[in-house]
RNA sequence: GGGUGGUUAGCUCAGUUGGGAGAGCAUCGCCCUUACAAGGCGAGGGUCACAGGUUCGAACCCUGUACCACCCA
């Protein structure tokens, strides 16, 4: 074996063997296990986040398939309706083409070419991952199986009358011209103004004080063409009087009533708001109660209509109402626009001040363009209905969120549902499964045949589908089940659904997990998944979110394999639209990573992954721990070199041969019992976290650091038997191929590698470790007693290291120790491993002394009542030993007077439980009596 | 404005039913010891955000405050 771990070449060579010999594919024996992969963009390329999700997935995976469960963890990607149309789209324009000139039909045969491109990446970064994907099964969203099931869900769902269409106000996105759902729209603090407008009073009409107008307060001043009202609350004393009578819109002279309602808030501004319904959704409301025309006064592209289009409340036209505009608006953008109305309402004095004002502004997640709230007609869906039964399957526990708290928010979002609006104005997606007629009547159906027979209409009669699309979280809503095959009942649907777990991050617990539960629960009549495990997300060193622009974004690929510096800024800088933000990302990759990126390996960046996954909502991924895991690797490695060197061409006693376990071999199979335990309860409740140190502990701290220790005198020394010394080799074999099956789903590449070597020589035969059993702890393997002298033991090792390491005694010096004041047990332990001491403390000569016997000065430490003593005698300076040992008296008189403030408390001796109580005496006792023989120490050495 | 989560060693984080504050990394000292210098051995370092309360006893339970983050309006 090489003398460092080297993972590359490992571990294209072992995914290659596993996924041609089909060892991802459900074995078809045992209980099912399933996963489905959340379903990354196809567009992309993962990132970190996709990265961890995906090892908590194959760890649960790989865990449950050598447990011996029939295992599917089945994969694939999203088509991301809005995101793939924008990148092909953006593609053509650097060719100056655009999806219009192209046309439908070639546009989509495009984006087809580029999803073929990028989907090939995510599922090669899956595989480097070590991810054991049964890809046989691979699925896309816009795959013809899944698109039948988006067909039958979508027209059952209209049947049922669960999904309408409607003329509603949406958010617009006038940058990508299509309708996004309330979701999709980030509302971002930023800063703006509030504009005092002088609205002048009809008729003659004059304020409490006289005034001939009033005051309204905006935001927005450019909606203020498609006013259809003022508002003022009832109780405001202030406008009582005028309500019900008209305010002549400056600009646009069109004379609009007073109204009142509750929802002007008096503190706000004047206490008067203008009411736009066409163009805000708080007006729309307003408007409702008011029954007030909705004046539409914006394009597609948000800029200002020549004559507004006039709607009333229920969507009809309204041709009593003038929809002239001033002429000087006609297609003038909306911040154009904006500025314009301003400069005339202060030319015409009617300008009453401008405030500083902060605000919420709506912004489209993809464009990054203001949105509008804007009518048009939509597809959506009736959520309520199907709410209720999503919101019980959480109540009753059929679905369980881990952890717990992220009930509340699906809860707290699922009571408060809104309709979903699930059409989009793209070409890439489902095609609406609806029809029209020159009538403007609307057939949904699953094809054209399906409509005309449903409808008995007329074979010539002309229909044209909708040329919307529908949300791609429509069909991601399905993905449980639409995957196995659904609407046909196949045996993959029967096995697998529903699924065990779904892996996710709390971000889309909305846009995706909710949804998934309400159309499962509505088509399948059960849950998706029976527990949802809601992960962090990852954020880079200093806790930014990793977003492209902002250029913190890493590849795990690069982690896995390594990046030089001047590549990894061509990457993050690449295709940046400013160059100012490249040169700020180019600056600071420089100073995070220097040297660039080193090569850290899979089972590395796995590792952390798993030790960073506790309960928290924030990751922050730190490259100092990824160091510490790659080392952890390498530690495994070499001490595999050890005992391959101790056990190669060995009788091992495999084979029944005699064998005795020496007390450091029952010790560490005892403690790999608890071990196997730890981690498989760990993995069982989602606490990666906690398996990965468990078994990190376990492997570093006992195995190596100890057991490996230990071994060494028993294989080197003449004074141990042939049946011993096989005894150790057995169990230095048979601890480690444990520990690498409990170690694989974890780190499956260098457990793979090693267990290759390992397996044959403790007997096992088996193709892979991925297909090898599960470990399950021995109850009968745990040795108390082991454990108590292995403490022992290492009690007085560490005590003499101390020693020698304060005294600054170099490790190569051998020293006498003596032992002194020990007791019966002291001294069978003593007995039985003298040899050890001597050996892994380095000692010249271990001496036992009885009651009677007269102890050099030395320096002392404590194991129980027994003192270890390194004679000082040319080794040791007199004041650095006291310094040490007064160091040590104050501790423990710091201790005791703790304890003993508690044992003189009555109340306390009085209410705590007996046991607490005792076990405070037996440490004041311990304490008084460490402390006594300490001081006595203390004043003999100040005496010389 | 409403809600959720967080605040523990220099950094990143664990901390179980309330009963002597832990890990990794970093720091300091000593060591190239025949598995491993990507290593070994030893050491230092915390008013558990703050203020109250409950309790014999609080990092943990309750109330409030501050700060940070996120979600919703």
């Amino acid at each position: 074996m090489e003398k460092t771990f080297n993972p590359s070449e490992i571990e294209t060579r072992w995914y290659k063997t596993w996924e041609e010999n089909g060892y991802f594919k459900p074995s078809g024996e045992g209980d099912s296990y399933c996963i489905m992969i959340p379903p990354p963009n196809v567009t992309g390329r993962l990132h970190m986040g996709h990265a961890f999700q995906d090892t908590i997935m194959d760890t649960l995976v790989r865990y449950h398939r050598m447990k011996g469960h029939n295992t599917l963890w089945q994969a694939g990607c999203d088509h991301a309706g809005i995101a793939t149309q924008m990148v092909v789209e953006r593609q053509l324009q650097a060719q100056n083409i655009t999806r219009h000139s192209l046309g439908r039909e070639a546009f989509l045969d495009k984006v087809w070419e580029w999803k073929e491109e990028s989907g090939g990446i995510i599922s090669q970064q899956l595989r480097r991952m070590g991810n054991s994907i049964d890809w046989t099964r691979e699925r896309f969203t816009m795959d013809d199986g899944l698109s039948e099931a988006v067909k039958e869900v979508f027209v059952r769902l209209h049947e049922d009358d669960l999904i309408y269409r409607g003329k509603r106000l949406v958010n617009w996105d006038p940058k990508l011209h299509t309708a996004i759902s309330d979701l999709e729209v980030e509302n971002k603090d930023e800063k703006g103004s509030l504009w005092h407008f002088r609205y002048p009073l009809a008729n003659g009409e004059k304020t409490a004080e006289g005034l001939d107008y009033i005051i309204v307060a905006t935001t927005r001043p450019e909606t203020m063409l498609g006013d259809s009202a003022v508002a003022v609350n009832p109780k405001d004393e202030r406008y009582q009087a005028l309500v019900g009578k008209t305010i002549l819109l400056p600009l646009v002279n069109r004379e609009i009533p007073i109204v009142a309602d509750d929802y002007v808030d008096m503190e706000f501004g004047t206490g008067c708001v203008k009411i736009t319904p066409a163009h805000d959704f708080n007006d729309y409301e307003v408007g409702k109660r008011h029954n007030l025309p909705l004046i539409n006064i914006l394009t597609d592209d948000a800029s200002i209509l020549a004559t507004a289009t006039v709607y009333n409340i229920d969507g009809t036209e309204n041709n009593e109402i003038d929809g002239s505009l001033p002429e000087n608006y006609a297609g003038l953008d909306r911040f154009a626009a904006r500025k314009q109305i301003i400069a005339e309402f202060d030319d015409n004095g009617l300008l009453e001040k401008i405030d500083d004002h902060g605000l919420k502004v709506p912004r489209g997640d993809r464009s990054g363009v203001v949105i509008e709230p804007y009518l048009t007609d939509q597809w959506y869906v009736r959520v309520a209905p199907l709410a209720g039964p999503a919101i019980k399957a959480v109540e009753d526990g059929d679905i369980e969120f881990v952890p717990k708290q992220w009930e509340n928010t699906y809860f707290a979002w699922m009571r408060d549902i809104q309709d979903w609006c699930i059409s989009r104005q793209l070409w890439w997606g489902h095609r609406i499964p609806a029809w029209y007629d020159n009538e403007g009547n609307v057939y949904v159906g699953r094809d054209e045949q399906e409509v005309r027979s449903k409808h008995q209409l007329a074979d010539d009669l002309v229909l044209r589908q909708d040329e919307d699309v529908l949300d791609t979280w429509f069909s991601s809503a399905l993905w449980t089940f639409s995957t196995l095959g659904w609407p046909e009942e196949t045996p993959e649907l029967k096995t697998f659904h529903s699924t065990d777990v779904l892996v996710t991050g709390f971000d889309i617990i909305f846009f995706w997990v909710a949804r998934m539960i309400m159309m499962t629960l509505k088509f399948k009549d059960e849950v998706p998944f029976k527990k949802v495990y809601v992960h962090g997300l990852v954020r880079d060193a200093e806790g930014q979110k990793m977003s492209k622009s902002k250029g913190n974004v890493l590849d795990p690929i690069d982690i896995i394999d390594g990046i030089e510096l001047e590549e990894l800024v061509t990457k993050r800088t690449g295709g940046m639209m400013q160059p100012k933000m490249a040169a700020k990302i180019e600056k600071q990759t420089r100073k995070h990573f220097p040297e660039g990126i080193s090569s850290y390996g899979t089972d590395a960046l796995r590792f952390t992954f798993l030790s960073l996954a506790s309960t928290g909502r924030d990751i922050k991924f730190d490259t100092s721990r990824l160091e510490g895991y790659r080392n952890f690797c390498n530690k495994i490695w070499n001490a595999t070199r050890y005992v391959l060197m101790n056990t190669e061409d060995q009788d091992n006693g495999i084979n029944g041969e005699n064998v005795e376990l020496s007390l450091a071999d029952r010790w560490i199979i005892s403690r790999l019992q608890k071990t196997i335990d730890s981690v498989n309860k760990a993995v069982e409740e989602f606490r990666f976290d906690h398996a990965s140190q468990a078994l990190y502990e376990f492997i570093w701290n006992e195995y190596c650091d100890w057991y490996l220790e230990l071994s060494k005198p028993i294989l080197t020394s003449d004074e141990f038997s042939a049946e011993a010394k096989r005894g150790t080799r057995r169990t230095l074999l048979q601890v480690l191929e444990t520990t690498l099956r409990v170690a694989h789903p974890m780190m499956p590449y260098i457990t793979e590698e090693i267990w290759q070597q390992i397996a044959p020589m403790v007997g096992k035969s088996g193709d892979s470790i991925m297909l090898a059993e599960l470990p399950a702890p021995a109850e009968e393997s745990i040795d108390p007693r082991a454990e108590s002298d292995i403490e022992w033991v290492k009690g007085v090792i560490v005590g003499i290291r101390n020693i020698r390491g304060e005294m600054n005694i170099s490790p190569a010096k051998q020293i006498p120790v003596l032992l002194s004041h020990g007791d019966d047990i002291d001294k069978q332990r003593f007995d039985t491993n003298a040899q050890f001491l001597i050996s892994l403390a380095k000692l010249e000569s271990l001496t036992w002394l009885n009651a009677e016997e007269e102890a050099p000065m030395s320096a002392i430490q404590l194991v129980g009542d027994m003192e270890v003593l390194v004679p000082m005698a040319g080794l040791i300076d007199k004041d650095a030993e006291l310094a040490r040992l007064n160091k040590e008296i104050d501790k423990l008189k710091i201790d005791i007077d703790r304890a003993e403030k508690k044992l003189t408390n009555p109340k306390f001796v009085d209410k705590a439980p007996a046991e607490v109580v005792e076990k405070e005496k037996l440490k004041v006792a311990d304490a008084k009596a460490a402390l006594a023989t300490l001081a006595e120490q203390s004043k003999k050495i100040s005496a010389l």
